[in-house]
DNA sequence: GAGGTTTGTAAAGAAGGTTTACAAAAACTT
DNA sequence: AAGTTTTTGTAAACCTTCTTTACAAACCTC
């Protein structure tokens, strides 16, 4: 599974000699896998001397996952292909109901749409949501944006409810594990890549880390809340009960609040964003404000987990073309010159859909390999797959 | 090995039970670990019917490590047991060496002394140096203190001279393991703790991180530099080439630094304990002003690696015993609800000498078990043990 | 000293890998 | 067109490692 992963399709031969094991060890491997559903073959038309290989890949015509993302105003509802690929076709996008009650209806109704669109067997789905997640308890712990989850295991509902396998990511882990599925397709070539942060500027500051392979956790999953550090004293109150925290000066909603304060009025990033293009409005003054927060936000991100590259998602760069550059050039004055030169600062380009789904496939592609000590450490090997391994002979 | 490490001595029928694996397994594995030198019998009285249980340890008796620790002015080395428990009697100190190959001859005269003093087979040696080092190069970059280490390969070298296994650890993250390793005897009870963050609050600001069991590294090792995050803007010149770091304003050194500059001559942390405890002098000026940098420092370690426990180093605190609690308050009022309550802050008490020593054990262990991904994750089995293993039938 | 209990090891069995052997499917050669 | 070469994928036998089973050793209790 990793190998087709990172490598994309190929036959076993090819894999026999990229994983180092012997043909037969490969071939007895592949035929439970096949028979889990988990991969497929298919005829590619190829040239050369010899027996024509059968190309192997993640399951896309045999089987899928769903992922789920629930955000402040709207949820979306998507499948897609064991490699990852989004069937856009068929996507559900629905308010957040106002309760939970609500949620998990409209989930199921939704999920019974989607899953059945397709003739194919559904493997998963994947959550991500906003808010502080406790991966050991599998449930919500503070959400801002979306209370309704609030003390809430989602996950451990759904999957009752659904009769399937289901996981609960936050939403900046879940981004995470997207660039390190989507990378090359994605521009940021990540895949594989074991020390990264994915950095998202949009409402708030979310940070996901790729440590050693690993989505850093920490004891309960609240690792990596770069947002909340004190910042500012007695600063604006924040969204977690406390005031000045990091990311009421330094994200796309702190400029957006910067900006109505200034005109009178409410305006959002993405407001912004027109007024600007058309000329209406300049936000110069207040990217100056927001650039030293910003700076100093990536900083100690460099100098506490020393990444090899770090994905920012963020609107504010797409307001001042040369804001980026003016980014890495204050950070680079304040950062530790070692670490500042190991990094590589890049815009990320893969959506919540992407994490959601990678979530699941993570969960999955784990859950194969009993003792494994990913992020889905303690899987319960009960899925399909698992006895169709423990059948083969 | 993990099991006498986590639960001290006990018989192989004890191992039986603990680990779940079964007793012949268990038999031969000790067989060869015993033939390789890392374990030794000893009897006990133990009442009780039945057979009486030959009992298993760590081996004292039979063979040795040895712990190196460089600092500023000196240089520590010691012998210890497999278990960790360091001879005393057996410590040499020397003043750290002018030139790197002043320190290379002087570490390799008294390692065969250290070595010789006791008739047994000594198997590592572990270093604990301070500054930056590149674990992927296994080499010093950056240390203000000890400049003559830079850009050298202090493991390599004395690999090579004294034909032995040795490894390099940053001090902080032998601090870490020496927790990780000593924690019950120690106090902290940290013994098998996976997610836990050593903080030196001594000379500079310096920090190890243990995050899912592991040492957090980063790409190149260099994660964890909390000392160095951007802190007081054109502040005071840091032995990095920045102005103002973090570690500038919060440690012991910066607090020393303070009341010198108010006395007017320069004194160590340590006179200025002499001065207090005597009554000659009175701090609580300067405990004022570090304070709200170090409950800074310490939210922020929390709200990034969300850690169940933080150990403190520092002899700040025995200047006032009223500190740590303070600083316990201060640090509740700016960190994220959820994850200060999950996490619980204790004055460290383990030495870089049991750090240099726990760095060999690892190691040594983690060395006995090809393809787990501990700290020293790419080790060349080519220790006696592991051939030991090999030879068992 | 007989019987019970616990410990530790030897021998046979099961599981998962490897090596070896071979059939299948294509291109190349004569 | 038939044989040869090359590469692919699988079946069978073997090897290693752990397990199950059986049993000897060492102590306590009665």
């Amino acid at each position: 599974m990793r190998t087709l992963q990172q490598h994309g399709p190929c036959s076993r031969a090819d894999m026999t000699r990229r994983l180092g094991v012997t043909a037969p060890t490969v071939s007895k491997a592949v035929s439970s896998l096949l028979r889990g559903r988990m991969l497929e073959e298919f005829d590619s038309k190829q040239d050369g001397v010899g027996r024509p290989a059968r190309q192997l890949r993640l399951a896309t015509e045999t089987a899928q996952v769903i992922g789920l993302v629930i955000d402040a105003q709207n949820c979306h509802l998507v499948s897609a292909g064991l490699d990852g690929q989004l069937h856009h076709a068929n996507l559900c996008i629905f308010e957040t109901p106002k309760t939970y009650r609500g949620l998990i209806s409209k989930v199921v109704k939704f999920y019974e749409q989607v899953s059945n669109g397709r003739a194919v067997e559904t493997l998963g789905l994947g959550i991500s949501m906003p808010g502080l997640i406790d991966y050991r308890q599998q449930q919500g712990l503070l959400s801002p944006n979306v209370p309704i989850t609030n003390g809430q295991s989602l996950a451990r509902d759904l999957t009752a409810k659904l009769d399937i396998g289901c996981v609960m990511l936050q939403e900046s882990h879940s981004l995470c594990l997207a660039q390190h599925h989507y990378g090359d397709t994605a521009g940021g070539n990540s895949r594989g890549l074991d020390n990264f942060v994915m950095l998202d500027i949009g409402a708030g500051l979310g940070m996901g880390v790729m440590a050693g392979g690993r989505v850093l956790t920490g004891h309960s999953g609240l690792a990596g809340e770069l947002g909340h550090l004190p910042r500012i004293p007695d600063g604006r109150a924040c969204g977690c009960g406390k005031r000045g925290c990091l990311e009421t000066v330094s994200c796309d909603s702190a400029l957006a609040w910067l900006v109505s304060q200034r005109i009178g009025k409410s305006v959002s990033i993405d407001e912004i964003f027109q007024l600007t293009q058309s000329g209406e409005l300049s936000v110069q003054d207040e990217i100056r404000q927001v650039l030293p927060h910003l700076s100093f936000a990536i900083s100690a991100v460099i100098s506490l987990y020393n990444p090899s590259k770090i994905f920012i998602c963020g609107r504010m760069f797409d307001l001042d073309e040369k804001l980026f550059e003016k980014l890495l050039a204050a950070t680079a004055a304040d950062t530790l010159a070692p670490a500042f030169a190991d990094c590589e600062i890049i815009r990320a380009s893969v959506s919540k859909s992407q994490g959601a789904v990678a979530g699941i496939i993570e969960y999955l592609t784990d859950s194969l390999v009993p003792g494994v000590d990913g992020l889905f450490a303690p899987a319960n090997n009960s899925i399909d797959v698992a006895t169709a391994a423990a059948e083969n002979r």
